[in-house]
DNA sequence: TATGAATGAGGGTTCATTCAT
DNA sequence: GATGAATGAACCCTCATTCAT
């Protein structure tokens, strides 16, 4: 097991504050000495989890958007990407999710640049389900994007807070939910 | 200034392991050794914010149920009742989505009780909102109010997380979307 | 004991880096973390004892020249008290004069403005030496305090060393030799 | 450069307990487990630099006692060769001034064996004063010696301590003032 | 009610050192 | 000769908690 998997997992399992150094080392079979030959600090463990944590989800919208052109195909796409990612990587995304308060001031800044990033595909995908007719005019992209955010954070969580069911159906669900609520109004 | 109210604070900003009894008796300006005639460990204070996070909101939804009849007026009056309450008392809505993961088992079973109530009180609002046809018969109640609970969590967090500028418009357009993606297909 | 005594002890003894807050706690007889209920850090434990060990000797100084008139008499007396001093509190002297070097640089600056006190009554012993004819005029008021500051540090580091059979009689040759070595030429 | 000469760097300046093996290696650009190939272990390194910082000292005597026949002129050229080689080697001087009393057990033993013999080269220094007239016969060849020891220790102290303006003139008067306070009385 | 003092446990981190490569 | 990885021991310090006052 790699060193930094085992760092995301306890963070997401006890929380950053909550998680010692002594788990992580515990699971990985080592003496708690010996992570600092693979980070110099907690701090910086946290950095690279997040990291991880934030272009993961990044290229699942980049993929999504490139292999699609319809809007509905786009968001399907890029939530079973995601629902996929979290069954593998659940720990570096919520962990990116709950954790990234706790990031130093430096670290923080540095992460918001790469955030800026996937801002950016997002608001490129909600022009084009405008263009396609998709979207209703009155939601600017900033609204759309904060609410699909809001569908993974709700997604992640709850298959983090214990094994749902059928997360699959709460995934299409979830998707088809989002996508009709932004549609223009028939009678409009 | 109340000692929960400090605590819920505290807990908030910091997170539950990120925060020091020293932090909570500071901004009460008194010392640490005096908050234990307040409450009997860190835990019983987390249990008793986390009780107050969880009430709140459920009166809201109390509140919006028996004042409005139609269902998207109950959701906008609940999400706008939940706006006004974090708001004033974000410390304890946030403390109750973030940090209840940290409570002792046995006080993760008294919330729990209580938390089954207001499901029961979710699943009324979808059973009308079926009833008024208001809502795809497709949908699960369970989804539409894990969903809901997203909706929540999501404006939530935009709350913390710095402040958003047009807050009242990611309320209200919330709403408007979780109403209309729940809508039955107008072709159906 | 009072705890900066033992704080002064172990950081004589074993120097600022080599001593530990496990030898000073245990010279008390108390815990490690006792220790935290007296000063703050390591750190500020080494400020207090160094501002002590500058202190005493600028006492015996004042002292010194505000009870006598004559120069032989104010450098012996002056070298006289030091000796006491330092059978009784060697250690407050010894960590002021090879510890202090380690001090935070924010602390170096206000112990910095006390010894500035100090110089000046050193450089006024001096004046009054000069008038009293006791003093070749070729020698500079700084020269004879960085000399007289080194008979204070050898008496010091001497005594430190282990126990100096006639201490007693170095004192006062240092001082004889000191006075000596200051006199105007006899010739001049 | 030599890997002593970093050693005698880093110990000087931070003190042999505050200095780390890291900041050895740091400065010869090599990495910290290769130190072990130059030296078993940091004691051994502390011991080597000692003896240097010895050694030299003792050499600046011997020659300053070959080459010169009269008693003021060996103490100023003693003192002007230690002031030189404390120019070049200060870090070997200061070491061995300030950080021998952390040596093993069994290294002080050996160095100081070869400190003995540094005593005796004073001692035949004093001996041959006193044959010259120019020491009152009341002072002991040890007094004189500790007195003499003092004065190095104090110039070596203020070189270290930040650069002293006009260090020239310090050593020269320190020797001046050291042979006049040694002189006989002119009166007896 | 309020607190100063004390503490066991544990926090993250650095240390000097070894050893297989 | 050089080093990455590993480690036991120690580092300073903070933690939540208790208790006599």
């Amino acid at each position: 097991m790699q060193v930094i998997d085992a760092a995301a997992h306890v963070f997401s399992r006890f929380g950053y504050h909550g998680a010692g150094m002594r788990a992580i080392a515990e699971m990985l079979g080592i003496k708690v000495a010996s992570l600092y030959t693979y980070f110099r600090s907690k701090d910086e463990a946290l950095e690279v989890v997040c990291r991880a944590g934030l272009e993961q989800p990044m290229t699942s919208l980049r993929l999504a958007c490139e292999q699609e052109t319809r809007f509905e195909e786009r968001v399907h796409r890029f939530l079973a990407a995601h629902h996929k990612l979290i069954v593998q990587k659940s720990d570096y995304v919520s962990v990116y999710m709950n954790e990234r308060r706790y990031l130093t001031p430096e670290a923080t800044v540095r992460i918001n640049a790469a955030a800026r990033e996937m801002r950016c595909n997002f608001d490129r995908l909600f022009d084009d389900a405008r263009a396609e007719g998709k979207m209703d005019t009155a939601i600017p992209s900033r609204m759309a994007r904060l609410m699909l955010i809001g569908v993974l954070r709700n997604i992640t969580q709850f298959f983090l807070e214990g094994p749902v069911a059928d997360i699959d159906k709460l995934v299409w669900q979830s998707g088809e939910h989002f996508v009709r609520g932004l549609a223009p109004r028939p009678d409009a």
